[in-house]
DNA sequence: GTTCGTGCAAACGGTTTGCAACAAT
DNA sequence: ATTGTTGCAAACCGTTTGCACGAAC
């Protein structure tokens, strides 16, 4: 049910060796990649995906739900795996963009909100992250 | 010294009427726009002013820190001439980007993120704003 | 043989850069 | 004369679209 071709047949397209490269690699990356990170990623094991299947491929996914697109880079849409409320971290250094789980943060104060009816919020951190 | 005339001799470049027309469009100018819509505002008051003219003082403003720019819409910049922390609401419907004033929101938990030295934080609603 | 899917290349929209003309000093 | 500033057009980058070829049914 999980895997690539699984889902094509869900979507009610053909599952081609294109198609499940590029849903391999975008549902098991979670640091926020690109569709030019993915194209890379995706003809490492399907040589001849093109750029205009990888948007198309990516895009359905969008339309269907099954991943997010994110504002979290200037300039460049970046793709989200994780449909699971949760925050991000940006690290100013390098640009890597982390997950942070929903617990760990709190939110207060919407009542001050009364003429905006809220459906949806999360919290843009920034920083560095520690060397560990 | 808030004019746009001080703040061009302030920068060390000449005050154009060129460069007088975006400054005085983007510092008055809270709806978050983009560089499209401020050289159309600029041409009301200067009908000369190109677009490399709005790109090239947006970002000499951005350089020194007189405005900001926010990643609040795919695929396009837009431009913040309010420098204190604060969040955000995005409209679902219109596009429309607020301001929602820092002490509104609370956010707790910083505690759970040991790994990351967090130097700024902002809160992204999203919703409808109510008809008033 | 009709449909669906592909890769390529061209088009597109927002942004940046190169450059020749021009204004300021 | 030298420097700084302009508008225009071309270049650029990420994304979308058009299209003819090829694979699947």
């Amino acid at each position: 049910m999980h895997d690539a071709i699984s889902i094509l047949r869900n979507l009610g397209v053909q599952p081609t060796p294109q198609r499940i490269a590029v849903i391999d690699c975008v549902l098991h990356n979670h640091s926020h990649p690109t569709a030019e990170q993915l194209l890379k990623a995706a003809r490492q094991q399907c040589p001849t995906v093109s750029r205009a299947t990888v948007y198309n491929t990516l895009n359905l996914l969008v339309a269907k739900g099954l991943i997010r697109t994110q504002l979290l880079r200037e300039g460049v849409v970046v793709f989200d795996p994780n449909l699971e409320r949760h925050h991000h971290f940006i690290d100013e250094e390098t640009g890597e963009i982390h997950d942070i789980p929903w617990e760990y943060l709190g939110v207060s104060g919407g009542s001050n909100l009364k003429d905006f009816h809220i459906r949806d919020y999360q919290v843009i951190l920034r920083g560095r992250k520690k060397q560990e």
